[in-house]
RNA sequence: GGCGGCAUGGCCAAGAGGCUAAGGCGGCGGUCUGCAAAACCGCUAUUCACCGGUUCGAGUCCGGUUGCCGCCUCCA
């Protein structure tokens, strides 16, 4: 039994889809006109393992994420670099799409762009106006607040005139509103700006509209779960709701739900405190993308994560205790014998799941991998694992169907070190440890740690995470050409001018 | 100013009133080892920001105080 937390009741509640069998999600997606920040990326990832839970669980998921290409940003941003809003937008939506994969985010089933769905956003606008539910000023079409009564439930926001004067909203707004709350549906064409043409008139879609329109094209008037950052509560979501349901008549998002932001050593991450951090940036300092997913999964997605170069850290050991478990695991011969496992694998696939259908509680689900791998360790250095390691193993990929940690490539040693831990072994044998430690040396220099079991000698990276040379794409910023060799820090530590 | 959230060991972080407060990282001691490494064992929170209250019983519920964060304005 799934269960989730749901912002409108503010409570955990039990998981049924609508449609047995299948999962419909919208999840709010980036703006393309920057690389995308921790912050936005550990929204992403939340999306992407609630998606991994429910498949988990059996559910087909059909979820969706938009992906804004025009707006005040983005058309701003095109203009400052000389491009087309197409241009400008298609070359940050990939930079996106990158870092999705670096960090082993699994594609959405639908990536809709804003652009590409006008049509869809001008009829809900079209039926908004006839229902009499917005209104036309000035090329603009607005929508009024007034006329849906249940304006506010979801955030408990519900602005007055008071507030927005406070804020000088009517001040910075060059139109004549009816009601100081409503918000732009659609928006007149400014002088140079990017445009479609409308019953009235030239002009571009408000943002909210976007989401309502994709979110009913695709996947129907009434919708499993909608997820976005906090941030979006209010008023994004918020404005969603209205529309939504205004137009349709029908409830919108059945479970609403919210990663909490990350904060960055204490503080709000902004660039102007210099604690901004974007995947490209970790990664140019040596950084595995897999430590920072696991960092980024490590606190409740309704809880802040204070982001910290030290927990990155501590994230890196950890997979490193975590990947060379399952290697060596994975080299037990298959004839060996070996004990029983299988009340310690059942006991941590239990409480793995349990953590996961509790309002995805990955946290409480990693500790019980950990917990299996601290019970079946003491066994492996006693060689008392056999075939039965294969129960283990089939748990670890399971789980990691949800984590997408544990996978890692082992890599292999040329022959030449083969040659050097057989010489080694040899001089062992004669009782020569002096050789035998300077060949160990030797091997360590390279990067690869020699280990001395029951079972003879077994090599492993010496530093996981950082000891693999990685390269961005070279046409994703071309400064960055960040090669950490064999645990050793780049030197290349220089601020990326684009970045 | 209005609204909301969070405060758990050196660090990160689970914990929907009641077994000895998960797990990870780090530190110290030990076992194993030719020496190491890894692994394991022990120690590292009689206590969950502080003060009251409810209850047979509270880290978990209520009120207050302090601190931090967020939203109210583009924002994941």
């Amino acid at each position: 039994m799934f269960r989730i937390h749901n912002t409108m009741t503010r409570r955990k509640e039990e998981f049924q889809p609508l449609h047995e069998g299948l999962v419909t999600l919208y999840s709010c997606g980036p703006t393309v006109y920057d690389f995308p920040h921790i912050g936005n990326l550990r929204t992403f990832l939340w999306s992407d393992l609630l998606v991994r839970a429910l498949r988990r669980r059996g559910f087909e998921v059909h979820n969706v994420m938009n992906v804004t290409d025009v707006d005040d940003k983005t058309i701003a941003g095109a203009e400052r670099e000389g491009m087309s809003l197409g241009e400008y937008t298609a070359k940050y939506a990939d930079y996106f799409f990158e870092d999705l994969e670096t960090l082993r985010i699994q594609p959405a089933w639908k990536y809709p762009r804003a652009t590409e769905h006008i049509g869809q956003m001008l009829d809900v606008i079209r039926t908004l106006v006839d229902k009499g539910h917005a209104y036309e000023q000035d090329g603009s079409v607005y929508f009024d607040i007034s006329s849906y009564p249940n304006y506010g439930r979801l955030s408990g926001v519900v602005p007055d005139e008071h507030t927005s004067r406070e804020f000088g909203r009517l001040d910075s707004d060059e139109y004549e509103l009816e009601d100081a709350r409503d918000f732009a549906l659609w928006k007149a064409a400014g002088p140079g700006e990017p445009s479609w043409d409308s019953p009235w008139g030239p002009g571009r879609p408000g943002w909210h509209i976007e989401c309502t329109a994709m979110a009913i094209e695709y996947l129907g008037e009434t919708i499993d779960m909608h997820l976005g950052g906090v941030d979006l509560v209010f008023p994004h979501h918020e404005n969603e709701i209205a529309q939504s349901e205004a137009a349709t008549g029908t409830q919108f998002v059945r479970f609403w739900i919210h990663p909490e932001h990350l904060i960055v050593e204490g503080e709000k991450m902004s660039k102007s405190k210099g604690n901004f951090y974007t995947l490209r940036d970790l990664l140019e300092r040596g950084y595995d993308p897999v430590a920072v997913r696991h960092l980024l999964m490590t606190a409740h997605y309704r809880k802040q994560l204070n982001f910290t170069l030290d927990g990155l850290e501590q994230s890196r050991q950890a997979l490193a205790r975590l990947w060379d478990f399952a290697d060596r695991v994975a080299e037990v011969p298959e004839d060996a014998e070996g004990v029983d496992l299988s009340a310690q694998v059942h006991a941590a696939l239990t409480k793995f799941d349990a953590g996961l259908d509790d309002d995805l509680n990955i946290p409480g689900a990693m500790a019980a991998v950990f917990e299996l791998v601290r019970g079946v360790n003491p066994l492996l250095s006693e060689a008392r694992v056999g075939a039965e390691g294969r129960q283990v193993l089939d748990f670890l990929a399971d789980a990691d169907t949800v984590l997408g940690i544990i996978d890692h490539e082992k890599g292999s040693v040329d022959a030449e070190v083969d040659a050097l831990m057989a010489e080694r072994e040899a001089a062992r044998g004669d009782k020569d440890w002096a050789r035998a430690d300077e060949i160990r040396d030797e091997l360590l220099a390279q990067g690869i740690v020699i280990e001395d079991t029951p079972t003879g000698p077994r090599w492993r990276r010496g530093e996981w995470g950082v000891s693999e040379p990685h390269v961005v794409r070279s046409d994703a910023c071309s400064h960055a050409s960040a090669v950490v060799v064999a645990g050793v820090q780049a030197t290349h530590g220089q601020e990326c001018p684009c970045h």
